[in-house]
DNA sequence: TGGGTCACG
DNA sequence: ACGTACGTGACCCAG
């Protein structure tokens, strides 16, 4: 029989610093329990083992373990992130009924040893499986080690049999004690012989084989006097450090292979779940038992209907109940729920017009609840039909609820807050009521028992969530803002943004002559060619080929980054045709040829706006991504030229002047700060000549620049480390300004104080529309995640509520040009900017309306300013 | 697929 | 002694 052996402890340390943060949905940590099972799966599959043991060392060691001199000599408490999970680790075992050894007084090593030992000896062949080197000691007769270490971030493991051990170390394997015995441990606090370090210790083993015969001939040529003297001296040292180093093979333990099978139903299911291991349920395929499965499978009883009349749909409109909606990407095909009814439409089985069946669906005054009800909306806006809001959306509720969660996927919504998922086809159960319908197949009554059991979801999920979103304060922001937005989002991405396709393909063109000139020149310096665009390629040629000085490195070689470069420009011609290089390689990859490929058959390009990605509400653009078109150089300038208004109209476009720092203002409730923004003065030369202590009229250029990176700054939770990087200075002067800024605005000072500790003791920082973000980062052990936390508690309120604020705009700019019969539409945000397209003549009319609506969106402390412009072109009316 | 780089607010 | 600004998405390379 083939037995698996493992180092538990050694393992889920190496699965704890190999892995990164995981978390199970009640915020235990897990990676460290996902990473062993990760291991075992590889192992499980490579070896199929008929049976395994988990060793486990009783005692873990904790900080009051441990003494001084051995925290001094490295040794290092357990993180608590990764205490928790041993208990957790040990209950997954015994769900997988993988048996679990630990002996008091014994470490998990001799646990290894002696299983290993006996049962090589009863014949079975024994594969140890541990982090650690140590175990290597026991390879022999039916007993192969597997080293697993990691390294950068993949773990692997080497199979070491006795004569791999042999080849690589150059001695066998029960010498890893006596190399030990030579060159010691540190980090075990085990002295060897001082003196003797790896190099040696290697080298002793190699000519001599083990330790008595290292001091059996201490008198030969090849050990040179230093060594022999330092042996000599460290002879007990080293007999004691054997003794130490030896893994014990007696343990008092009683155990027996057992031939060992995964159990594939029930505690050990529940638990996955718990713990949010899916992939493991998949991969392992296992089952809840008989009654969670009825738990967590959703019948969802109502009757079910294929409506073909509209007779009959208006029948089910009549009752005025709720409608629930699921589609799958296209209108032709649509389910709803009605109160105790499904109602199942399909454009090729209705009899009458299925447009105006749309229509009374959507365009009417009903309530109607979705999934991602933006998507359904700007299909309706597609094929023609003006809706109305919907009431309720389960994803973007989910959203507001755990805006970091990842992921809104139906199923995955209902698991969480209701305890079961939609029908799958295997769980489906046929209808009748479908059947009678006629001519339905048995598969295709599946089908739609499946889709309408989605729709139901939505109806479940409506009755926990909205509580939820109550008691957390979040209904007006959920009703006023999010909902409503669905339909202005829909609307938008449905208008688009016209583009001068002619032009940007001249300008595409235009690019390639600027970009081989820069390639060949970068080459003809290096003196050969290569991919400039390869990092990995570029350091190699600047750093170790040409030996620029200030190479920095990443993780994976050195860093070749803007900033870096920009400092060897002007020394280096190199430097400067590579970033030359780049810019023109981006604006051709990314935007030039990037926009042409999505530019519509209409001329227009159509990007998605996502209301359920950003950890602060904001939202994000995709393909394409129109937020992020250049605009600082000239090449900004240029591109932002063909973004233009459809014919006979023009743009318009308002944007918010230093919305966060009026926030920051407003929320810190700093006089100082706020008084500025009153004045009507230059925010930032207000803010150097209070930093600097002089003046406002004699504030310089250079003077005002730095105020502003430290505004930029505050708002970031900045560090004076990283504000001297910003702004070339040294750390000291650049602490200098932030403490002035500080004692200057001692509300900023204090608000900064109170939110990291509101943070950290509720667990969460939120907007003034109380849009949540939760931050266990506060609580971590280690210094970068806690940081991180902190910078987050400091800018999330601030960048979140500029966020609500220009979306509350766009909901009152949308429903003001409806109310006005205007037909200027909004076809873009960039987070403090919109942009209106209209007809010539309602410039002026729109221009007054959509600052007018930014600006009274909210009236704090400090007033909101947005200034409008209007032009031919984006470039024309920004 | 993840890392590096770079475009935006 | 450490590591170093918040929030995004697209493109390219390398394993």
């Amino acid at each position: 029989m083939k037995l698996l052996i493992l180092d538990g402890n050694s393992l889920i340390n190496r699965a704890f610093y190999g892995i990164k943060m995981l978390n199970a949905p009640d915020g235990t940590p897990t990676n460290a329990v996902y990473g062993f099972l990760a291991i075992l799966q590889r192992l499980l599959d490579s070896e199929s083992p008929e049976s395994i043991c988990v060793s486990f060392d009783v005692h873990a060691p904790t900080f009051r373990h441990l003494q001084y001199a051995e925290y001094k000599a490295g040794r290092r408490p357990m993180p608590e992130e990764l205490r928790v999970q041993l208990p957790l680790l040990k209950e997954v075992l015994d769900a997988m009924a993988i048996p679990r050894l630990e002996l008091e007084g014994w470490e998990a090593d001799d646990i290894l040893g002696t299983v290993s030992l006996n049962e090589s000896r009863r014949g079975n062949e024994c594969v140890v499986v541990s982090g650690d080197k140590d175990a290597l000691q026991l390879i022999g007769e039916g007993v192969r080690v597997l080293h697993v270490k990691t390294a950068k971030g993949v773990t692997e493991t080497i199979d070491y049999t006795a004569e791999r051990f042999r080849a690589e170390y150059g001695f066998d394997a029960p010498g890893m004690i006596d190399l030990k015995a030579l060159m010691g441990d540190s980090s075990d606090n085990l002295p060897g012989v001082p003196g003797v370090g790896e190099k040696t210790a290697m080298e002793l083993m190699q000519r001599f084989g083990s330790l008595t015969a290292v001091y059996e001939n201490l008198d030969d040529p090849a050990i040179k006097k230093g060594v022999r003297t330092r042996l000599e001296a460290g002879k007990a040292s080293a007999e004691m450090t054997y003794g130490l180093a030896t893994i014990a093979r007696n343990a008092p333990i009683d155990f027996r292979a057992e031939p060992w099978h995964m159990p594939r139903e029930g505690a050990i299911y529940e638990l996955f779940r718990r713990l949010g291991f899916q992939k493991f349920i998949d991969k392992w395929q296992l089952l809840p038992s008989a009654e969670v499965k009825a738990q967590e499978t959703f019948t969802g009883e109502c009757e079910s209907v294929i409506l073909r009349s509209e007779a009959r749909l208006r029948e089910i409109l009549a009752r005025g109940e709720e409608l629930y909606f699921w589609w799958e990407g296209s209108l032709s095909e649509l389910v709803f729920q009605s109160g105790d009814t499904g109602c199942y439409l399909r454009e090729d089985v209705y009899e009458d017009d299925y447009t105006a069946a749309l229509r009374l669906l959507f365009e009417g005054e009903g309530s109607r609840a979705g999934h991602n009800c933006k998507a359904l909306l700007r299909a309706l806006y597609e094929r023609g039909l003006t809706p109305g809001d919907f009431v309720f959306d389960s994803a973007l509720c989910a959203y507001l609820l755990d805006a970091t969660a990842g992921s809104y996927e139906l199923s995955r919504l209902t698991m969480k807050y209701c305890g079961f998922s939609p029908f799958t086809a295997e769980t489906a159960p046929t209808q009748s009521s479908l059947f009678d319908e006629g001519d339905k197949s048995e598969n295709e009554a599946i089908r739609i028992s499946e889709l309408l059991s989605r729709a139901a979801s939505v109806a479940a999920l409506e009755e926990k969530l909205l509580p939820l979103l109550r008691a957390q304060e979040m209904l007006p922001l959920f009703n006023d803002i999010e909902m409503p937005l669905c339909r202005v989002l829909a609307d938008m991405e449905y208008r688009g943004f016209p583009v001068d396709r002619e032009a940007l393909k001249q300008y595409g063109e235009s690019l390639n002559a600027g970009i081989a000139e820069a390639q060949q020149t970068v080459w003809d310096y290096a003196g050969e060619e290569f991919n400039i665009n390869s990092p990995k390629q570029l350091g190699e040629i600047l750093f170790n080929k040409l030996k620029l000085p200030g190479g920095k490195k990443t993780k994976t070689g050195w860093s070749t980054a803007a900033d870096i470069l920009e400092k060897l420009r002007y020394e280096y011609p190199i430097v400067s045709y590579i970033l030359q290089y780049r810019e023109l390689s981006k604006l051709k990859s990314t935007y030039a040829d990037g926009l042409l490929k999505v530019i519509g058959p209409d001329g227009r390009i159509h990007s998605s706006f996502q209301m359920t990605v950003t950890a602060t509400g904001r939202l994000s653009s995709v393909e394409p991504n129109l937020q992020n078109i250049p605009v600082r150089k000239e090449s900004g300038a240029l591109l932002r030229k063909m973004f233009i208004a459809g014919e006979g109209c023009t743009l318009v476009d308002a944007d918010y002047s230093q919305i966060e720092l009026r926030l920051l203002a407003h929320i810190s409730g700093d006089a100082n700060m706020t008084a500025a923004f009153l004045s009507g003065e230059d925010v930032h030369a207000v803010t150097a000549s209070q930093v600097f202590g002089i003046p406002l009229e004699r504030v310089t250029a250079e003077e005002r620049h730095r105020a502003k990176a430290v505004n930029f700054g505050i708002v970031y939770g900045i560090s004076a480390y990283s504000l001297s990087q910003d702004l070339g200075v040294f750390v000291n002067e650049a602490k200098s300004y932030m403490d002035a800024y500080l004692r200057r605005f001692s509300g900023v000072a204090q608000y900064q104080k109170d939110i990291v500790e509101q943070g950290r003791s509720r667990g969460y920082v939120e907007t003034l529309f109380h849009r949540r973000r939760y931050l266990p980062e506060l609580k971590a052990s280690d210094f970068p995640t806690r940081s991180f936390g902190e910078r987050v508690a400091l800018n999330m309120p601030i960048q979140g509520t500029a966020a609500d604020i220009i979306k509350l705009a766009m909901v009152r700019v949308f429903r003001r040009l409806e109310q006005e019969g205007l037909r200027a539409r909004l076809i873009l945000q960039v987070h403090d900017e919109l942009i209106v397209e209209c007809p010539e003549a309602e410039c002026e009319a729109v221009k007054a309306l959509l600052s007018e609506e930014m600006q009274n969106a909210v009236h704090y402390s400090v007033p909101l300013k947005a200034e409008a412009g209007s032009g031919a072109s984006w470039a024309d009316a920004h």
